[in-house]
DNA sequence: GTCCGTTTTGGTCGGACAGACAAGAACTGG
DNA sequence: CCAGTTCTTGTCTGTCCGACCAAAACGGAC
């Protein structure tokens, strides 16, 4: 496979043939902060757009994948490089740049505690903001960034009841109160503590080390601490057998 | 933290400063026909990869949509232009193609009975393949198109378990068995034909018409056509609540 | 026409799970 | 020591899933 010829042939393919695009990646950092869902966003400094809030990002460069140009953008942004970085889609309706012609490509980022990193780097430019106000036209973002972060909020309600994605909201280890206050925040739906622990405990999503943490301002008894264990998936609305006919056991993934 | 100044990035706006890309869109265009699920390739007729099969695509058009591309190469190869159209993602491997950087845009395309559309265009250069076959290695196709068949048959898969997609596999008037037939294809599990009818249509996934369809050719119970009906959503592991605490009752998507 | 095989369609039943609630356990602060 | 708070376990009820059975409605063979 890799002994094609590379060279001649294809006029198709000579420069001018195809139009050229700028590839650039933008990254919605969501993290939960106080029980509410906040999304990173920094200031334009130039036009178009200038003054205006967006999500961080910048151009692909044509020797990185765009996982890794996404991973580059995000330390650039917020200096840390551990995250839950997952592909939204791309974004290339015509005008969206005034400028030239730009096709994105989203990614969500999941962090826990982005607060003091946005700290660490210029706060003027770099602010946490409720994805509520952004979403409901409180503030007012440049390019359809609106729409991007609106399908990364609705992406990430979908993916945190089908994958792990809440552990990354949180710790390395943590409570149970703090992974249900993740759900909670995104969700924007009360859970009951007892059925909770139920359902996260029995099958494996969590599982518990020995370990207690301190209990917080009001006293109550000091709770233990968990850590991810393994996905599962479950279905429905015609669930999927768990068990798949033949060999690979479907469930896993 | 290197030196993020306005100024360069206001730079990168010079047409020569940033690295033109190609963008493309690719479909990935399945179907079932005979309980198996198959997917749509053509054979390439230039370097690079020439002769190996691919998925059909082009190059995007500067004012066009990423939708509208799509849906443009899909009537371009098949000649149909109703089909449910969801994309998939982006794939911008440095490398992935030989000759230039190129990020293509990889969308998912079900249809009905594609056959006879096939063989309307150029039947030497399209044809329908089994998905089993292709990611089972016993075809090698251009590209990183093999991962892409890949993904778009994993969401394939996740969706029918959760939008009505499974409608856009049959016509606009179905009987449950074809509809069932579906589920099997693409899960390659078996399912109890009268629980699938309760969970369908309890949950108005699917609504009776008062027809009935010519029984097969085997006899039987001529059976009642039913047409797609509102899409519902469900969940798992930690169920999200069908009602959410405030205003816009979650569970419509 | 009658029997038989096939497919659809409705019924039933047991186990599993979600959701609501109660109560005990373990800690803090006064 | 007591009150307040939080974690944790227990229990119960309605609902749903999955497996199975049985009747209904057809075509074909005899």
């Amino acid at each position: 496979m890799s002994t094609r010829t590379v060279g001649e042939r294809g006029a198709i393919y000579d420069a001018a043939a195809y139009p050229p695009f700028a590839v650039t990646v933008d990254v919605v950092v969501l993290t939960v902060v106080d029980g509410v869902l906040q999304v990173l966003l920094v200031r334009r400094g130039e036009e178009p757009f200038a003054g205006a809030w967006a999500v961080p990002g910048g151009f692909k460069r044509p020797d990185e994948t765009l996982d890794d140009a996404a991973r580059r953008e995000l330390v650039e942004e917020t200096g840390v490089d551990i995250a839950r970085l997952v592909q939204l889609g791309a974004y290339g309706d015509p005008g969206r740049d005034p400028r030239m012609d730009v096709v994105t490509v989203a990614f969500v980022a999941v962090l826990r505690q982005v607060g003091e990193v946005v700290a660490g780097t210029d706060a003027e430019h770099a602010a946490l903001m409720a994805v509520t106000d952004v979403l409901g036209g409180g503030t007012e973002l440049a390019f359809d960034h609106e729409r991007i972060v609106g399908d990364a909020v609705e992406r990430v309600r979908r993916d945190l009841e089908w994958s792990n994605l809440a552990t990354a909201f949180v710790g390395p280890t943590f409570t149970l109160s703090e992974l249900r206050a993740v759900y909670e925040a995104v969700w924007d739906v009360p859970l009951d503590g007892a059925n909770f622990r139920r359902s996260v405990t029995a099958a494996g999503w969590v599982v518990g080390t020995g370990r207690r943490a301190a209990p917080g301002a009001g006293g109550g008894k000091p709770p233990e601490l968990f850590e991810a264990g393994e996905a599962w998936a479950r279905g429905a609305p015609v669930r999927r057998p768990l068990r798949a006919r033949n060999q690979d056991g479907g469930g896993a993934r």
